[in-house]
DNA sequence: TGACAAACTGAACAGCGTTCATTATGATAA
DNA sequence: TTATCATAATGAACGCTGTTCAGTTTGTCA
């Protein structure tokens, strides 16, 4: 008796189609491009039927969250892949500022959204506390090579990601536009080697 | 003939008893609970006439922002008071944060809003370029103290501001909620004491 | 083939920003 | 004081929004 199996295919198919309609729209125009509506018409369903997918519109921008906190890990593993740890913290720095200005829109979800750190009580561990906990991990293997001493890893990571946060913000609302174009790539960075100075040597 | 002065007062008066209705709402339950027909509701006027004053709900959510920088700067102005530079970036570190994480909404709108850097052309210097201006003086004055070799003050200021902003973000949209409770402070203050290390001393 | 559950629809509700013809107000000129 | 006329204010209307739900269609099983 498959047909169970069937439809639970179908159910997961039904709510593919319709996160991929929403990011589309999202990638686009951003949350306010996104409409239940706009969706349904789409995926060519009324709009009442997404509810029996999603609880509500939230629920479907929640999921393009961890849609985006994915791509992010996974551009992170692909760093693993660089034996010098200092190497990997400032190319892993360059790249999260990259692909914030590549997504603003994503990007301001997936760090804008409160309830993405804080997971149903007994769930595996989110996405975005994997992603985390990654970097963590690359900063203390810079701490175990001799760099950044003066504090725990995951201290001095969230220290970096702020900053790297503060930067990619700032960039994706255009608040270097007081500063002449080609100076704006100069400032940033100039910032990250701010940021990533000293511990030992000059980092960048 | 006062009567045309008069009339401009009211027009000033109508003005800012609108942005007294917008600012009170924004700052309970943010952009979306500000709605031109509550604001016209609480100012006992119908929708139609907040037109003649604004001229349109994103006209009225940029002279929040304006009204934000004042602030700012403000205390800013306040921080002037301090005579050793690293001493008043410190301060002004912890003030910024601090004003943030008081003000989340609006803070939010500030940074967030695209057109509060660019001012219509020949216009007056806008507030907040006035308020980074005041930064970037700050920490030209640890600069000539001694301070944060290796860069211009404007980048340095962008840099430490990123960091800033970054944290204040970051608190602001509870992403440390996977710290607990009394880790949060102490890594606060970690971050800022890594984003304004070395430098020739120790600043924190 | 009939019964029953699951899926889907579309109208409805209460809200939104914005526009505009119509009405009310109040200052000016006769 | 009254008539005129620009200014100010109204409220209905337009086309949206997220969400709910009674009613209809679809598809599976006995």
């Amino acid at each position: 008796m498959g047909i169970k199996e069937r439809k639970e295919r179908d159910v997961q198919k039904m709510r593919q189609r319709i996160l991929e309609a929403a990011m589309g729209m999202f990638a686009k125009g951003g949350y306010q491009a996104v409409s239940m509506r706009r969706i349904a018409r789409q995926i060519e369903y009324s709009a009442g039927t997404i509810y029996r997918y999603f609880e509500n519109k939230e629920d479907i921008m929640l999921q393009l969250c961890f849609q985006g906190f994915e791509r992010l890990l996974a551009m992170q593993m692909e760093l693993e892949e660089i034996p010098d740890p200092i190497e990997r913290v400032k190319r892993g720095s360059r790249l999260y500022v990259a692909f914030a200005v590549a997504n603003p829109e994503l990007y301001e979800l997936m760090f804008g959204t409160k309830e993405i750190i804080k997971q149903p009580e007994g769930a595996e561990e989110s996405v975005a506390l994997k992603s985390l906990g990654k970097f963590v991990a690359h900063v203390q293997q810079c701490l175990d090579a001799g760099y950044f001493s003066g504090s725990d890893a995951q201290t001095l990571a969230i220290a970096l990601w702020a900053s790297l946060h503060g930067l990619s913000l700032l960039l994706i609302k255009e608040q270097f536009r007081f500063l002449p174009e080609e100076r704006v790539d100069q400032v940033v960075e100039k910032a990250l080697a701010f940021t990533l100075r000293g511990g030992g040597k000059d980092l960048l």
